[in-house]
DNA sequence: GCCACAATTGCATGATTGTGCAAATATGCA
DNA sequence: TGCATATTTGCACAATCATGCAATTGTGGC
C-alpha cells in the first residue's frame, strides 16, 4: 500500500470522521437539491463561518461539489463518489486485496 | 439521524482516518493470521507505547479485536464488522435512506 | 524470588484542529 | 454609489491528539 495513498484515503476518512461534518454531509444527503451555506448551518449550532470552513474541508477531499450562484453557493453531496471510495475501502478490507505485491509469512 | 448515532459513526471514521492506525490496519489486513503488537510496530516507525495506543483506540471501535496469549496480545482486524459498516454508510449515503423521518423541503 | 520480555500508563510537549468573533470580500439590488 | 446579504478570512483561544521517554504492570521461564 502506498504511503501517499494511505494518507489520502487517512484524509478522506478524517473529513468525514467529525462530528460537524458527519451532520452537514447527512443533511446534504437528505437533500434531493443542492443547499447553500446558509440554509446548512441550521442543522449544526455552530457559527457561519465554521461551516463554511467545514464545507471548504469536505470540497477539498471531494466529499462535496459546490456552485456559485449569485451570492450563494450552494453545495451536494458527491453521493456517487463518496460512496464507491467507502465500498473500494470496504473490499480492500475483507477481501485481502491488501497482499498485493506482499509476501505473507 | 440519531446524535449518538452520527457521533458513533463520527468516532469509527475517526480512528480509521489517522495515518498510522490505517496503516495498521492495512498491515493486519495484509495476514492472514493474528499478529502481536510487536510485529505490528514494524510497520509504522513510532515508539511501541504509541502503537499500543493507537490498537486501544481500534480495539475500542471494534475494528480490530485481540487476543491474550501468554505475555502476547495478538490483534486481528475485524473484516466483515468493519466492511459493513463502511457499506451501510455507503448504502446511506448512495440510497438516501436518510430520508426516514424527514420532511423533505 | 529474580530476570527477561511484552504491553500499558503517566507525564510532558509540540502540533493540529474546532470554534467564535470581527473584519474583509463578493455579489445583488435599489 | 450605497446598502444588504452570503461567504470567507484573520486572529485568538481552548481542546484534542499524536508522540517519545521513562516507569510500571503483567506474564513466563529459570
Amino acid at each position: 500500500m502506498d504511503v501517499a495513498e494511505t494518507q489520502k484515503t487517512a484524509d478522506f476518512l478524517k473529513a468525514l470522521g467529525e462530528f460537524n461534518r458527519l451532520s452537514l454531509v447527512y443533511e446534504l444527503c437528505r437533500c434531493e437539491s443542492s443547499q447553500n451555506a446558509m440554509c446548512l448551518c441550521d442543522c449544526c449550532s455552530v457559527d457561519a463561518s465554521v461551516v463554511s470552513r467545514h464545507l471548504k474541508v469536505l470540497a477539498d477531499r471531494d466529499i462535496v461539489t459546490f456552485d456559485k450562484v449569485g451570492r450563494e453557493k450552494t453545495y451536494r453531496l458527491n453521493r456517487n463518489e463518496v460512496a464507491t471510495r467507502l465500498r473500494e475501502l470496504a473490499d480492500l478490507i475483507e477481501n485481502k486485496d491488501c497482499e498485493r505485491g506482499h509476501h505473507d509469512g
